[in-house]
DNA sequence: CACAGGTCTCTTTTT
DNA sequence: GAGACCTGTG
């Protein structure tokens, strides 16, 4: 029989459209991944397409391999040679191949964040720019952002126009290009503008691969962003048959540079394309869709579109508001005890989304307290930890000499009193000599003669050679170990310290599970640079294991994709959700990028969902206190169960538990009153009165925060006025209104056009 | 050269 | 509140 009985009659649509562009419009739930893998059977078994010409791209490792497990179980045989990877490792593999084209070494190593950063810092350093004035961080940013939309440093340059500021820009960013280089390493974003470099300068090379991919499917296409495009489009050129599945509503990176043009635009670009819509959403209840979908309703310029289930309406959605986040995460920890308790629900049900990974700390530590098992998403990154950067490092120097940030990095670590002033000597020398770092550390006695320090480097020389001699010969996970017992790291750490020593310890056992785990599933031996490139093309959520009995914890932004039966949307705040920036900064399409986060939250719940909110929360060490989200506003209040308590709820009661000393205590929120919330009673008349206000949620709490420039009184000026706006320069104020918390201002620019702003941020100056 | 202690900055979100 | 960075001391 067919391979398409279980699909329902659009999925069936989308999953026969062989031939020619499709655009699939997947909503949240709707079995988007169950038609592509059914779509994937069918071109082979029914379609007789080669195995061997099917592409399929994902943005992460996790989704690569659920795809490719349900592809293998309905495919079987042949289905190992399909390619099902994400869009960086497609890169990685390809680049591994014709990089040299490019003037690479097809050896080259990856750099993380925290790599791009180091290197970006010394590139600055080399250029005696004051970090002061310009940070590393900016520069990154924007490098980032034009490596996205396939800008060049000469672009850059180009588009400079001799403004001072982007001339500067554009040779920073030349120079860190050309660091990268000289050390054989590519960043995140040069993995995908590099291979569509390489495919635009080497047209048989480019030919090469869009024979081998006659037919390409991508998920997630609403996460694309401009090189991710253009790359899809040169593969597909030839023979056009690209099936991309997403969902705008679900957009969510555009801080990453994902273009939500890509999928809006779609038909524009193929305009022969075959549209299907997934509206059927096989996860939620009625009562959750329709939350999701009046939220979403609030944005404009989306695909239409309205899920539907047939699952009825199920439970009723609770909100809580509460005084602080310690409340919140025991009215969080309390439920999932409950329901744990009665047999409702395992811990694995239960999934904690917050906007912000620094929201984990106290949930996590109610979590400790409560005896519950947990596993929070992100955060740091496992591989972004000290003690396995410094492995990483001593890995990367053994696998590429010309890494020299991974040289520098383990130089002095443990200590072996190589300090500052020469590593600047050697580093002053390889400038000169035009070698590698690494290289200047053999010639040290060159550079510093001959010397105690240049002993000490010629023994840490003398140490990597011999690892290097042996890579050949032993596995990875005896070479880790032997560079763990020949360095003495773990002793190194217990005496740095003692207490914190045994996590860092356990870190590395992790990770030489990871180690034994790689070369386990490499039949071969496993090479050192494939195990590093991995390593370096991890996300988190790809080390979730759905089979562990624990609550996850994460952000919005991790759980796309994901569904629990119970979630909790945790820190439900104006300031916080949707973020500070996205309200008060002058770009509305940011709070519309909130809100499709929101309605990402929304829909991960199948049966049970649950937003709280508290009134006030540490921020960076400052207590700040907000209203409720205004995305709860949206939601209509028939949907909650009960009234939406604005007021204080009673404290949870607690069983008899050692940890509490009793329910209600606010005295031991230490950190919280120590630092000048007001106590009990007046936050709770103060709550009151807002409740009581004409706008509930908008209301009028004024921030307490220290310096903050809202809500700081009447304007100085009025309609009609001239202003200035230290960017938008001179303009007439058109309208002047209470926008509850602060003054919302219009004003018509001279050159920059009409905006609305709030006053106490447009920093509007009056002209006489 | 190493370390302790102080100051400053910062936050979304991640491959 | 954490991490990066700076400065002074041994």
């Amino acid at each position: 029989m067919s391979v398409l009985e279980m699909l329902n009659d659009k999925q069936l649509e989308a999953a026969t459209q062989i031939e020619g562009p499709v655009l699939i419009l997947a909503g949240a739930g709707s079995g988007k991944t169950r038609v592509l893998t059914n779509r994937t059977a069918y071109m082979i078994d029914e379609c007789g397409i080669s195995p061997w010409n099917i592409l399929a791209i994902t943005f992460t490792n996790k989704a690569a391999g659920e795809m490719r497990e349900r592809i293998d179980r309905m495919v079987g045989h042949g289905s190992e040679s399909i390619w099902v990877a994400t869009f960086h490792s497609t890169c990685v593999r390809i680049l591994r191949r014709h990089i040299d084209l490019l003037g690479y070494d097809n050896s080259f190593t990856i750099y993380d964040s925290d790599d791009s950063k180091a290197l970006m810092k010394e590139t600055l350093k080399r250029l005696q720019i004051d970090t002061k004035q310009y940070s590393e961080k900016g520069f990154l940013n924007r490098i980032s952002n034009a490596k996205n939309e396939l800008k060049t440093p000469e672009d850059e340059k180009k588009d400079a126009f001799g403004d001072f500021g982007d001339e500067l820009y554009a040779k920073v960013y030349g120079e860190y290009q050309r660091s990268l280089k000289s050390n054989n390493a590519l960043d995140f974003d040069d993995l995908i503008m590099k291979t569509v470099e390489l495919f635009t300068g080497f047209p048989e090379v480019l030919d090469n691969y869009q024979e081998r991919f006659k037919y390409i499917m991508v998920d997630e296409y609403q996460d694309t962003n401009t090189a991710q495009f253009e790359l899809i489009r040169l593969l597909a050129d030839k023979y056009k048959n690209i099936c991309v599945v997403g969902d705008d509503d679900q957009s969510i990176y555009k801080f990453r540079g994902a273009n939500i043009r890509n999928i809006l635009d779609f038909e524009k670009v193929y305009p022969d394309a075959k549209v299907v819509k997934l509206e059927q959403n096989y996860r939620s209840t009625q009562n959750i869709l329709d939350a999701a979908n009046a939220v979403i309703a609030n944005n404009k310029g989306r695909k239409d579109k309205a899920l539907w289930t047939d699952k009825g309406e199920g439970e009723k959605i609770t909100f809580v508001q509460v005084d602080t986040a310690y409340e919140e995460a025991d009215l969080i920890v309390n439920s999932i005890r409950k329901d744990k308790r009665n047999g409702e629900s395992d811990y694995r049900d239960n999934a904690v989304l917050y906007r912000t990974n620094a929201q984990s700390r106290i949930l996590e530590e109610k979590f400790v307290m409560a005896g519950i098992p947990y596993a929070v998403v992100g955060g740091v990154n496992f591989y972004s930890r000290r003690e396995i950067k410094d492995i990483l490092a001593y890995l990367k120097t053994i696998d590429n000499a010309r890494d020299d940030l991974a040289v520098k990095r383990i130089l002095n670590v443990p200590k072996r009193g190589i300090g500052a002033t020469t590593v600047g000597k050697i580093n002053d020398f390889s400038l000169r000599e035009d070698i590698d770092f690494y290289e200047g550390l053999k010639r040290c006695e060159e550079a510093l003669g001959r010397g105690k320090a240049s002993d000490k480097i010629l023994s840490f020389v003398d140490m990597i050679q011999v690892f290097r001699s042996k890579v050949e010969y032993i596995s990875i996970e005896d070479l880790v170990k032997e560079i763990l017992d020949t360095i003495e790291y773990e002793q190194m750490l217990l005496l740095e310290d003692p207490d914190g020593a045994k996590d860092r310890i356990e870190n590395i056992e992790e990770f030489m599970n990871k180690v034994i785990a790689f070369e386990k599933q490499t039949d071969e031996k496993a090479s050192l640079s494939e195990f590093l490139e991995e390593v370096a093309l991890v996300a988190d959520i790809d080390n979730v294991d759905p089979d562990a009995d624990k609550v996850m914890l994460m952000t919005l932004h991790s759980a796309k994709g994901l569904e629990f039966p119970k979630v909790f949307l945790s820190g439900m705040e104006d300031g916080l959700f949707p973020g500070f920036m996205s309200i008060y900064g002058d770009d509305p399409t940011e709070l519309e990028e909130e809100r499709r986060l929101c309605y990402v939250g929304i829909t991960r719940a199948m049966n049970k969902l649950t937003i709280t909110a508290s009134r006030s929360r540490m921020v960076r060490g400052e207590t700040q206190y907000n209203n409720v989200s205004r995305f709860i506003k949206e939601i209509p209040p028939m949907l909650f169960s009960g009234r939406v308590e604005l007021e204080r709820k009673p404290s949870p009661t607690y069983g008899v538990e050692r940890s509490y000393g009793g329910g209600g205590d606010y005295s031991r929120y230490g950190t919280a009153s120590g630092t000048g919330i007001p106590a009990r009673p007046v936050a709770t008349s103060q709550n009151k009165a807002r409740a009581a206000a004409a706008k509930p949620f908008i209301a009028s709490a004024i921030s307490l925060q220290k310096g903050a420039s809202i809500g700081g009184g009447t304007p100085d000026y009025k309609v009609g006025d001239r202003v200035k706006h230290i960017k938008f320069g001179e303009g007439v104020v058109t309208s002047l209104k209470d926008g509850g918390r602060d003054w919302e201002v219009t004003v018509d620019f001279d050159t920059a056009g009409t905006k609305k702003m709030f006053a106490g941020f447009a920093k509007l100056v009056k002209l006489c």
